[in-house]
DNA sequence: CTGAAAGCGCTAACAG
DNA sequence: CTGTTAGCGCTTTCAG
């Protein structure tokens, strides 16, 4: 392979300039020079190894995500969002899923730091606390999607408003006139699914109904869960006229458990999900859901992320959400009606 | 930082010794001297640097993948097939996504042969032999789902037998008693494309019906590229009665546009798609499709990669589909019949 | 403006 | 069984 060795011998200098000129800097040189040093580059076909510069610079240029499971659409297209500002600003994005494996977890917290991440975003349920002990090294972190407590390591946090979100869809499930409205969360040790079950108890009590946690289940953030408290609470002898799902993940089981029932979304049951991922815009009906700002709040993170590499002071922000009513509520679902085309 | 050095002075131990211990070779070191360097390792909570060891041993224990885009379930899923067993063999992952863009690509290919993976695993549009070009540094090198052309450098792939699957799924739709059946495929220039579309055009002259052309609609593998080829398609004069999508994805546009039409699947239309991701059993009414086995897919392609190591020699392997029947063919929904619960 | 030289933290001969 | 030492390829200070 050819080194940076071969480049000077083949230019004609020493080692130390081809370095300035490959990093534009720390000293200038010469036209003349530089053109010596990059016809060399080009003609020996050099490319820097990116290891042997991060040992030296103390900079990898990569950044470590970890996330509870990547093939979860909404860890996904955040992941997807990350890379890409990583990717802008020259980074490159190392992924590792936890896999509901606290253990796996750690280990990934740890091989990214020994791997000498220039930062780390991690999305888990685990408590910011916790998860800042993890990172004593030093090493940036930016966690997304749970809620700051006082007292902590300077750790940034990027998170959507789960409470308002989940106020916007339970006023616009009252607003369809709804007033049995069940709840389906994750699991009651998870700060974002304990902030979108205020939210629907606020909403409920701003309306003047009184929350019944008979209608509420505690579950997972998966498909089948969904699936399963949809069947249980639509069962029920008094079965709620809508459901509220902490993620549209679940809401799709909530559908799929309406039509194993045999009942009409939104005629028997109306359902809205929360997170606003791609795939709502696809499922029959179309889910209406709460959108998280994913783009905006992965941009922040990577910008909170690098920027504390200059010593900033941590910071917690939380995101507005979006309602995207759809064929799910009750409201009209603007495609719906298709025009005819004429065949071709 | 604590490096090596602290932890050879603090165990009264030459550095080599603590290399030894924690490497476990290349030379044996007594017990006494081995428990000696573990409780300073303990005491100073010292862990390696990894990109100190990667430059020396020229071993980064990284593979990089490269994926059209990782919010897509179908890659998605396969990432994270590929994310276990490298985790478990030890590797991290680096993930870049083409998002449809040439340079990009290629940028993520050099990027990361320069970070010095010990292995590169790429899924694309692009030829292989194309995408073997630009891995000239002796990388191991394994792509998945194109298919292989002769006279290639030792580059392994790993692919579904897509035209198997389109077989299965057109026979099945027959099966069903379907005469005009629809298909709705990616690009033309798209390997996987045009084998699925050979499969189609296989099973209907089999069966001695004619292919029709004014059925097939190239276009893009994206949902609403299947909607757009599903509402087009339902609305001739004269509609096929079912409709085969080249991914799970595009099935979803086409089950949507079903529904934009008011039309019933399966009655009116039955619907089958491509690649068995998860989120195809949730869908209304559930999506019959050929699933390739992804798992299987990563593994292979995993312990391919790393194979090549040791300098093994160049492998092409097809995997067979699985046909999954589901409501949208047709077929009786196992779980379409769901006992009512009674209320907890 | 350019060159020489000292490491970054680790591995693995080679020597004892 | 253990210690010494020469780098891996690069960055950057310090001299010239």
């Amino acid at each position: 392979m050819v080194n940076r060795n071969d480049v000077a011998r083949h230019a004609g200098v020493s080692v130390a300039v081809v370095s300035y000129v490959l990093n534009d800097g720390p000293r200038p040189v010469s036209a003349a020079t530089r053109a010596k040093v990059l016809d060399a580059v080009r003609e020996l076909d050099y490319r820097p190894n990116r290891v042997a510069s991060a040992l030296r610079s103390r900079r990898t240029w990569s950044i470590g995500l970890v996330v509870p499971d990547n093939s979860n659409p909404f860890f996904a297209q955040l992941a997807h969002a990350i890379e890409d500002d990583a990717f802008a600003r020259g980074y490159s994005l190392l992924l590792g899923n936890a896999s509901g494996d606290r253990a796996r977890e750690q280990t990934y917290l740890e091989t990214f730091q020994d791997r000498q991440v220039d930062g780390l975003i991690v999305v888990s349920n685990r408590p910011t606390a916790e998860l800042a002990r993890a990172v004593e090294g030093g090493v940036p972190l930016v966690v997304v999607s749970d809620h700051p407590v006082a007292g902590l390591p300077a750790v940034s946090t990027v998170k959507a408003d789960n409470a308002g979100g989940a106020r916007l869809v339970t006023e616009h499930l009252l607003g369809h006139g709804h007033r049995r409205i069940g709840c389906v969360l994750g699991p009651r040790d998870s700060a974002p699914s304990g902030e979108r079950y205020a939210g629907w108890r606020q909403a409920l009590e701003a309306a003047g109904v009184a929350p019944d946690d008979g209608l509420v289940r505690w579950t997972s953030f998966s498909r089948s869960s969904g699936h399963l408290a949809g069947i249980e609470l639509l069962s029920r002898d008094e079965p709620p006229t809508a459901v509220f799902a902490a993620t549209d993940h679940q809401a799709f089981g909530v559908l799929r458990a309406a039509a194993d029932l045999g009942l009409n979304v939104p005629g028997d049951v109306a359902v809205m999900g929360f997170d606003g991922i791609a795939e709502a815009d696809y499922s029959v009906p179309r889910l209406a859901t709460a959108k998280q700002p994913i783009t905006d709040m992965a941009a922040r993170a990577v910008e909170l992320l690098l920027r504390e590499r200059h010593g900033g002071t941590e910071v917690h922000e939380v995101f507005p959400m979006t309602l995207l009513t759809r064929g799910s509520c009750g409201c009209p679902d603007p495609r719906t009606t298709v025009t005819r085309l004429p065949s071709p």
